[in-house]
DNA sequence: GAGCCATTTCCACATTCATCGAAATGTCAT
DNA sequence: ATGACATTTCGATGAATGTGGAAATGGCTC
């Protein structure tokens, strides 16, 4: 991932409305949510939340899809991965020591839960 | 890690130098880097660079301290990993088929080569 | 094709952010 | 104490971002 992507995908996330709308999307998974309902749980008007769905669309975080009339988003597992991998990528270095965030102590809540438990 | 300081770290990172310097930071590890090497690296004027590293003190991802006439900023593993556990916790609602970021197949470029290599 | 519905576009406004030179601060060596 | 060095603070400037109402678009149902 290049770091202008990267620059504009933290950008796209570093926004409380947007964040929020983006761990939603993280929530739901492939399938998405429509833009009204996330509207709704966020209590932003439509237009103001538009606004934001754009930017995560331009920062390639979600994908836009219609449903007849709703316009369904959804995340895009890529970016995600892109985005946490190139923050913690040569971290102390390259070091084999090197956590998750080169401090294995502290790193409990962390993404790597993928084969166990 | 609340919302809040998310948003602040994210929006500390969304910054083509800042992402740059905390690369730096990344890569130099617990011992740091002094604001002089940052900046001469990236090539910024110092009153600017000290703009940009007070923006991640401010965020808690760096910390400061002070060594003889040099200032040596280091990154902050647990705001890392705070960040990176955000992000990605309840991917997909929780299921245990979810990789780091929902998508197994996608996530090459990850952080957790922990163990192995 | 009339009307309704979900969403987007347009617009104008206020706010926040980034930049960098010049001057100030803190620290060391002599 | 003086001078040299590393870094920060100050201040002014231009640029980018967030907001939400009103109007426009695309699509379904009858």
């Amino acid at each position: 991932m290049e770091p202008k992507q990267v620059v504009a995908a933290l950008g796209a996330l570093a926004h409380e409305h947007r964040l929020a709308a983006y761990k939603l999307l993280v929530e739901a998974g492939p399938e998405g949510l429509p833009a009204g309902a996330i509207a709704e749980r966020l209590g932003t008007p439509s237009s103001t939340l538009t606004f934001h769905l754009q930017q995560l669309l331009h920062a390639g975080l979600a994908t836009q899809r219609r449903v007849s009339r709703q316009i369904i988003y959804a995340m895009v597992p890529a970016a995600m991965n892109g985005l946490v991998g190139y923050l913690t990528e040569n971290c102390c270095g390259g070091e084999a020591i090197c956590a998750p965030a080169c401090d294995p102590v502290a790193a409990t809540v962390h993404s790597c839960k993928t084969t166990a438990a």
